[in-house]
DNA sequence: TTTTTAGTTTAGTATTTTGTAAACTAAAAA
DNA sequence: TTTTTAGTTTACAAAATACTAAACTAAAAA
């Protein structure tokens, strides 16, 4: 078990570029990462930037980035001027949801291409109802799964 | 109903927008949104490009990589050296499964986490492992609905 | 009061992405 | 055989992104 902290960093290398391909910086993403997969769930800036090897104002700016979208949040310690950074991965739900409500904008966005698509293509047209009613169906699916999930763990 | 035309445009801008926001090329993103919300389900080309005002170029590499993610296909017809693009919307459960795929892979990264982090912060463990059966649980869930739907129209 | 700490901001560079014009190509038409 | 059509490929330009080093700042410590 000596270079599990090997294993650490491809870890987090492996879940910063999936974090990218959602869309999130590369710093950033890493910087997630780091969070959810140390064992010291709460690292400081400088603990951040070594181990990433990325400049200050580079961790800066990811931690500015993480914290305005709520994936992570500080702590400070009395009579410590450092800030205390950990992932708020216990909140996942909430990323769930955002998952549904864009699910939601495509739902929307292909009841505009029903309402102003003309009946040249019935096929083609079903099939989009088809889709609306798939994301209707799941939405009614998951969404109070979910919100049982939150409650069970709120209690 | 004289500006549908406009609106029609404005629809295309939307879609491409959201498709830019799971990843597709800007050009990409329009030429897919243009054959989804067209009512002439298979446009040329130089329809293409005239109606996005874009070069060739940039409609030629669009239609490549439209092609080889299957998002869109073509047919020809005899006697007429054009192809006829058109988009491949009614695959739409392909779609959904890749999803799926992306939700496993968070699934299994996740199960890594777990195994290398430490008993240090139980409570932010139990919480990836709730992740973790959530992912599971839709899975089941969605995945019989997705395969239900996919034979229904099949037959 | 001066110095140190824990960052933030600025200004500039390197890289990547996106797009274009124009040259090129292969097949069909004349 | 020559020309036209329907694109593709190449070579380059513009713009956006992702960093970095270094200057700066505000609060706490000495």
């Amino acid at each position: 078990m000596a270079d599990t902290e090997h294993q650490r960093r491809e870890l987090v290398e492996k879940i910063g570029v999936i974090n990218e391909k959602i869309g999130m910086q590369p710093v950033a993403a890493r910087v997630n990462a780091l969070l959810q997969v140390s064992n010291h769930t709460m690292l400081t800036f400088d603990e951040i930037r070594e181990e990433l090897q990325v400049s200050k104002s580079s961790v800066s700016n990811a931690i500015a980035i993480l914290l305005s979208t709520g994936q992570i949040e500080y702590f400070t310690k009395p009579g410590d001027r450092k800030r205390y950074f950990r992932s708020t991965m216990e909140k996942w739900p909430r990323l769930i949801d955002k998952l549904l409500e864009f699910a939601m904008n495509y739902r929307d966005i292909y009841k505009q291409v029903l309402a102003i698509r003309s009946d040249s293509d019935p096929t083609f047209n079903q099939s989009i109802k088809d889709l609306i009613n798939f994301i209707d169906y799941v939405m009614e699916t998951v969404s109070p799964m979910l919100r049982e999930w939150t409650e069970k763990r709120n209690k």
